[in-house]
RNA sequence: GGCCCCGUGGCUCAACUGGAUAGAGCAGCCCCCUCCUAAGGGGCAGGUUGCAGGUUCGAAUCCUGCCGGGGUCACCA
């Protein structure tokens, strides 16, 4: 139940009817009529533009129409009031009744309420993480993940047919560097004396790669060139860091619905498949590229390659998918990879990458426009830099000086849901500040907790009223006479209840789970502050002594707001808390 | 230099993708508090939304040009 569409559509009915009364041209466009909840609560329940959108179109004044709409919908008895306020908005009061209904339909619908077809079963590949198969996943990847999973967690609330997947870089110079270093474990596992250079990997993590290695294939590559070991130690390796990967990635509560191999691409005639794709719409020539203007490379020289014409899909200069030597560059197989999945039917594509692979948005867009005329959409979303702190103070991360934090690092001081919770506390292209210490915290800055609470808060008064011999069972709760609930501060809450699945749309449909995270705390407030004038105000307390029918209502709508937070943590891949410890 | 992202009270961020008087939380000041389970509650003050134009009934939001910060820039992945 969305109390917005339905309203929206009583006042559509109602332009429609005058429409067909002659007080309202015909033919006028719809689409930009809205119904939205005042930012001003003196404002109404909700407000509808129509009058001010429609004034032009129709030739009409503004205010006029919106008294004509006024009086129609004054005659719906779902509608309290009907005001014309400002330039020409039309302030709707509703029956007190719409609220209670929202209430009801929350604790009937559960975890559905807010669930959404808006998507109507469009597939959507959602690619994230996409890490190089060469050690574990550090926290730079974490806010991707997170980003990733919630949002096709959102998709999927929204009616979408989503796709978790991996794009596994097996196919590069860096997964033979990771070989090497293997070998050079595998070396010392034997007792050898080895030497870290530049160039290789010198992690720890390798060490047990090694010792596997050994254990697998005994002495047979001590001694021998790296025709004979090359190729089944990278395999080998990579596979080892996929599972690593993959652990990393359950430790988060992350599953990937599929994992696609760069590789595979090779040799298989799919990359030269999609070139010819191209090359069909013209879009495939030979020819050398400008230097790039203002920065001049020492060692730039002009080079003949084979070059992909982007900039007839928006992109600001033409890419290369060769090299000057005839080599496929990473664009190649990457172009190839997103033919492959416009090939198996998605309607939409989603890449999330880190900021620093920003130049690359234009052209993969380029490619994905020209090999499916512009069918499919690919929407590029940039994870921007999570700033650690530690006790306040910035946290330094170096590579070299084995200062790096991993995801696993993250994982086991503040646990997943506290990660995955902070992590999308701010909108995907702004920078983040993770603070180790402030995510524990148990006060009202921090989100984590401030939103648990208001859930445990509600676990709380269940418990207590079930020992004081009240039925707070679902059917219990869905019977409740709800009348019950006048109050302004109770009607607040559940008129932020009733916003739920308006918030849920509007974050599937620009693709930003954060405003879950923001709406839920939100959420969490009204419910705490309706809680806290119970200090006061003895009748707004939830549980009331010795009055079974007014708690049940009043427990009802609580448990109405925990269900809502429930369903929100449960598209952020937070387990709601119980109690708190 | 080109391209992309960002610029909102002292600080950290919102603002329903164009809506009404730009909202929260910290910090500051003033009150209150041992309350259904609690780590607090209420209030005050604080703003020319980086600057200048433009589009619109209406702009933090869209367009143009500047200023400032970050990222990125063939033959790496």
């Amino acid at each position: 139940m969305n109390l917005f569409t339905t309203l929206r559509a009583a006042v559509l009915d109602a332009l429609a009817e005058m429409v067909a009364a002659g007080q309202l041209p015909d033919g006028l466009s719809m689409d930009n009529v809205t119904v939205e909840p005042p930012r001003d609560p003196a404002h109404g329940d909700m407000a509808t533009n129509a009058a001010m959108v429609l004034a032009k179109p129709a030739g009409l004044k503004p205010r006029d129409i919106a008294e004509a709409l006024a009086a129609r919908l004054a005659a719906d008895p779902r509608i309290e009031g009907a005001e014309v306020a400002g330039p020409g908005f039309l302030n709707l009061r509703l029956a007190p009744e719409m609220w209670h209904e929202v209430v009801l339909a929350a604790l009937k619908e559960g975890g559905d309420f807010g669930r959404s077809d808006m998507g109507q079963g469009r597939r959507v590949n959602v690619e994230f993480v996409s890490a190089n198969p060469t050690g574990p996943l550090h926290v730079g990847h974490t806010r991707g993940a997170v980003f990733g999973d919630a949002l096709a967690s959102l998709l999927d609330f929204t009616g979408h047919q989503v796709t978790r997947e991996y794009y596994i870089n097996d196919g590069g110079a860096q997964v033979d560097v990771l070989a090497r270093s293997v070998y050079l474990r595998y070396l010392e596992a034997h007792g050898q004396a080895v030497a870290f250079e530049d160039g290789t990997y010198p992690g720890d993590y390798l060490i047990s790669v090694g010792q596997a290695l050994k254990d697998k294939v005994g002495a047979a590559y001590i001694d021998q060139p790296e025709s004979v070991w090359l190729e089944e130690v990278r395999d080998y390796s990579t596979d080892a860091m996929m599972d690593l990967i993959r652990a990393d990635l359950k430790a988060l509560g992350i599953e990937m619905d599929a994992f696609y191999s760069e590789k595979s691409l090779y040799g298989t005639g799919r990359i030269e498949a999609a070139l010819e794709a191209l090359d069909a719409k013209g879009l495939i020539y030979q020819g050398v590229l400008e230097p790039p203007k203002g920065k001049k490379p020492e060692d730039w020289e002009p080079r003949e390659q084979t070059l992909f014409k982007s900039t007839a899909h928006g992109d600001d200069v033409d890419r290369p998918v060769k090299k000057s030597d005839g080599a496929w560059t990473y664009f190649a197989p990457d172009i190839a990879y997103h033919f492959d999945k416009i090939e198996r039917g998605y309607d939409a594509l989603i890449d999330v990458f880190g900021a620093d692979h920003g130049g690359y948005v234009k052209r993969m867009k380029a490619a994905v426009s020209a090999l499916s005329d512009g069918r499919v959409t690919l929407d590029v979303k940039l994870a921007q830099l999570v700033k650690l702190y530690k006790n306040g103070e910035p946290f330094k991360m170096s590579k070299r000086a084995g200062t790096f934090v991993t995801l696993r690092d993250v994982v086991d001081q503040v646990g997943a849901d506290a990660t995955r919770f902070v992590m999308l506390t701010r909108k995907n292209d702004a920078p983040l500040d993770f603070d180790f210490d402030k995510v524990l915290e148990q006060s009202k800055e921090n989100p984590v907790f401030y939103v648990q609470y208001a859930h445990a808060r509600v676990c709380s008064v269940l418990a207590k009223a079930a020992e004081a011999g009240i039925d707070v069972s679902d059917e219990a709760l869905r019977a409740a006479d709800l009348s019950i609930l006048t109050h302004e501060a109770e009607l607040a809450l559940a008129r932020k209840i009733a916003e739920w699945p308006r918030h849920v749309e509007i974050a599937g449909r620009t693709n930003e789970p954060h405003r879950v995270a923001f709406y839920l705390f939100d959420l969490a407030s009204d419910l705490h502050s309706l809680w806290n004038r119970g200090h006061d105000v003895p009748e707004l307390r939830f549980l009331q002594e010795g009055d079974p029918a007014t708690s049940q209502a009043k427990i009802a709508l609580a448990r109405a707001a925990a269900v809502v937070i429930s369903a929100g943590l449960g598209i952020l891949g937070v387990t709601p808390a119980q109690e708190l410890r």
